[in-house]
DNA sequence: GTGCGACCTG
DNA sequence: CAGGTCGCAC
């Protein structure tokens, strides 16, 4: 009722900064490459993100954009990851283990519609890995009705935060979108 | 106070 | 994906 509008966040990026200031903003070259940098990392800290977009002018807008970019990125993931492990589990699967997110399942499909549109990047084998882990988890915690707790998630996300890779230095150059459209 | 992450919404 | 809110940690 009445409560000023203006809360602190990602909202306050607009100041009086003078042309020079605000210029560069992240290009839809930065969002593909974020997309597959995802492929290695899930949970980049803000430091790490300054040293992959050496060509970015940081400030805390960009920095907070970013930083939301792979928010989104971990929300589309773990939404599909969980969706397949409710699916696996009223196929009647019945080992955890047995669920293995191969380059040919449905899941892997999704997720590199949408973190590699065209395919043209060969993805990680380690991706696969942590797909395969994360499912698993879901699967296993729906299983024991763990998504009784509001919070069940979170210690699945404690786990996958830990599966970080580092990520190839090519990732570093900045039209590096191009060069690595290979393969 | 600020930064970051999850969650919800459009 | 961006916008906004809430909660947590420093």
């Amino acid at each position: 009722m009445g409560m000023d509008m203006l809360s602190s966040g990602l909202a306050t990026c607009r100041h009086s900064l003078t042309p020079r200031q605000m210029q560069e903003a992240l290009t839809p070259g930065h969002l593909k490459k974020a997309k597959l940098m995802f492929f290695f990392t899930r949970y980049p800290s803000s430091t790490l993100l300054k040293t992959y977009f050496l060509d970015v002018q940081f400030s805390r807008c960009i920095t907070s954009q970013l930083i939301k970019w792979f928010s989104n990125f971990r929300e589309f993931y773990y939404i599909q990851v969980e969706k397949f492990a409710r699916q696996a589990l009223l196929e009647g699967v019945v080992d955890a283990c047995t669920l293995q997110v191969s380059r040919d399942s449905e899941l892997f499909r999704a997720l590199n519609m949408h973190y590699n549109k065209g395919n043209d990047f060969e993805v990680p084998g380690r991706f696969l890995e942590v797909a395969s882990l994360t499912l698993q988890e879901f699967f296993s915690a729906v299983r024991a009705g763990k998504d009784a707790d509001p919070s069940w998630k979170k210690p699945i996300y404690k786990i996958i935060s830990k599966l970080d890779s580092d990520i190839p230095e090519g990732f570093k150059a900045a039209g590096c979108s191009q060069e690595l459209l290979h393969s």
